[in-house]
DNA sequence: ACTAGATAGTTCGATATCGCACTAATGGAG
DNA sequence: CTCCATTAGTGCGATATCGAACTATCTAGT
């Protein structure tokens, strides 16, 4: 058996190319999180962004669908949203255990605040990073994040 | 000035460019835990992946740096590996502040065995995700990560 | 050699993540 | 209608992350 059937050879490119996303991952995160308020995370601002590209008016339990995340988890996020005056909860009419999520205009700001300070930062790094490059990865990057979500049963 | 010009839709590359590498960094990361023993994290695999990779005996403040975590998180990830007898620490004999950490016959078992189990994960998703696909991509990603690690400073 | 600033690591406190167990409400089978 | 399995959300405990402050050591400038 030669060296390069060996399976870890055969899948290096998996390994190299979620290496890659991990760490691309973590530095995006990075620049994010600075343009936010202190204290405020990244999983803040994807719910509340979440909520203006989708729509007002998600329970919880769609949002931590959403997101990937354990219902308690996203409990405990949107009760810092809320303490922040954020977000507002309504109960959800169709289901009484249930509850719905609102924007205030205060979240909103939020968002144009964090999205205005990001628009900087691509601004720099458009000198350094191709848009062509990025447009042009955008469907090989989708069509994976695809496999994955479809694989995850 | 047009709609096109406006930074937010200008800058929509980049905006789904980080999403979409978001969301695949958070399901492999799922992939890989799902791998590990119980309560180990993610980022005790990292460390001992790069010890491997890299060499041994680097020092706490060495693999803080190569992941871009504060180094207090680090001490923290370390005591976990080391109480699970993982690594073992060593002082460093070249300055007394500080420490050197070296892989254990267990830490590197501990790897091989996840290892094993994600190249099983790789052969299922290799029927659905070209190699070919991933081969293509990853120079490009490879600039961005560069573009990025440079850029934060 | 002395001293001041820099550096390696830890401790501590605040917050985040997440599994487990619980309550309340729902909805389908009979 | 009556059960009871399922579902939405929360409370709690364990662990993870990370900034601030601290100790010990190193190093550069004099």
């Amino acid at each position: 058996m030669d060296e390069s059937s060996k399976p870890a050879e055969k899948n290096a490119d998996f390994f190299n190319f979620f290496n890659e996303i991990g760490i691309i991952a973590q530095l995006s995160r990075t620049l994010l999180e600075a343009r936010l308020p202190d204290g405020m995370t990244a999983m803040h601002f994807f719910i509340v962004n979440h909520l203006i590209r989708v729509a007002d008016g998600r329970t919880p339990l769609d949002l931590a669908r959403a997101f990937q995340v354990p219902k308690t988890s996203m409990t405990h996020s949107l009760a810092g949203l809320e303490r922040r005056g954020l977000v507002r909860t309504r109960p959800n009419p169709a289901d009484k255990r249930s509850k719905q999520i609102w924007l205030t205009d205060k979240g909103r700001k939020f968002r144009e605040d964090a999205i205005g300070g990001l628009n900087e930062d691509f601004e720099r790094l458009a000198g350094k990073i191709d848009r062509q490059t990025l447009s042009r990865v955008l469907p090989d990057l989708t069509q994976v994040r695809k496999v994955l979500d479809a694989d995850r049963d």
